[in-house]
DNA sequence: ATGGGGGCCTGCCGGC
DNA sequence: TGCCGGCAGGCCCCCA
């Protein structure tokens, strides 16, 4: 499920029932996701305060007082529920224990947090905070598309002699981080490229144009996110998934919404994912 | 070095 | 109603 818009709404989320809370109690229900989970992983979290959340790409990254980073993928089912001993709202968020419910942090506030992962391709990892950037998962990642190093000068250079299709090249973590298999089908609509279009071939100016869509698409999902957010007792407790609206996504056969251009949206396989787009207007 | 394809898992949906 | 194939928002790994 979870692209970077999302995982930035999960972090905001969580940041306020975890932050400065201490995990009196991690329950770890199976020895793996994808991988295993690290040695003592529940010893090495029970006990522990939360010094700081954030995100980079698409993991979620808990700093810890023990000098270790607990780092969390999503994959594709992953999700964060949160329920509330306080409010007793255990309608709301995971009243009890579900299938798939993975791992549960017991927080100092009475805040419960379930990682619930159906597919499992999610997973998760211990790494000492001050070699976190080192980690074998983040080690070769490419700059944050919201940030200052993703710029013309970079995108220009990453792009230039690459022969393989626009829609494979910003979907490459190494390139951008956190660009999913939505973001950048929505990315090429709005720049009108098409996603079969050699990387290399493009002009400087719509690579130029690339960047400032790439900003804004990726802050409206989150804003969307972050007003669908409010308070987690007032939404179903459940994070990581928001109800968004996407122009090509999802939208085979419908009509294209740009203005005046009354083409059709067509499904095809890149890399064996599917990819949206208007051969009308995308070229 | 790079690109393509397989694989990891379960759930859901549409068609028969 | 039930079964089956296809599909899913990610990412690593192996092979050519």
């Amino acid at each position: 499920m979870p692209e970077l818009p999302e995982v930035e709404t999960v972090c905001t989320g969580l940041e306020p029932v975890m932050k400065n809370q201490i995990i009196l109690k991690a329950e770890v229900n199976r020895p793996n996701l994808r991988w295993p989970f690290p040695p003592n992983m529940a010893q090495r979290l029970t006990g522990t305060c939360v010094v700081r959340l954030w995100r980079r790409s698409k993991y979620i990254l808990i700093d810890l007082d023990s000098d270790e980073t607990l780092i969390i993928h999503l994959g594709m089912s992953g999700r964060m529920l949160i329920s509330d001993v306080r409010v007793g709202n255990f309608q709301f968020g995971h009243p009890k224990k579900e299938k798939h419910d993975h791992v549960v942090f017991y927080m100092e506030n009475d805040v419960r947090i379930t990682f619930n992962d159906a597919r499992r391709f999610g997973m998760m990892d211990l790494a000492p905070t001050p070699r976190l950037s080192q980690h074998k998962l983040l080690v070769s990642l490419g700059p944050e598309p919201l940030g200052n190093f993703f710029n013309e000068t970079y995108l220009q250079s990453a792009l230039t002699g690459k022969n393989s299709p626009i829609k494979q090249v910003l979907l490459d973590q190494r390139v951008i981080a956190g660009l999913g298999n939505i973001y950048v089908c929505e990315v090429l609509h709005h720049a009108s490229i098409s996603p079969k279009r050699r990387s290399g071939s493009l002009s400087k100016k719509r690579i130029g144009r690339i960047i400032p869509i790439v900003r804004e698409v990726l802050s409206k999902a989150i804003l969307a996110g972050g007003s669908s957010l409010k308070d987690y007792r007032q939404a179903d407790g459940e994070l990581g998934y928001f109800q968004h609206s996407f122009c090509v996504y999802g939208r085979e056969s419908l009509p294209c919404l740009k203005d005046n251009c009354g083409g059709t949206i067509r499904r095809i396989q890149q890399s064996g994912r599917s990819t949206f787009y208007c051969p009308t207007c995308q070229t």
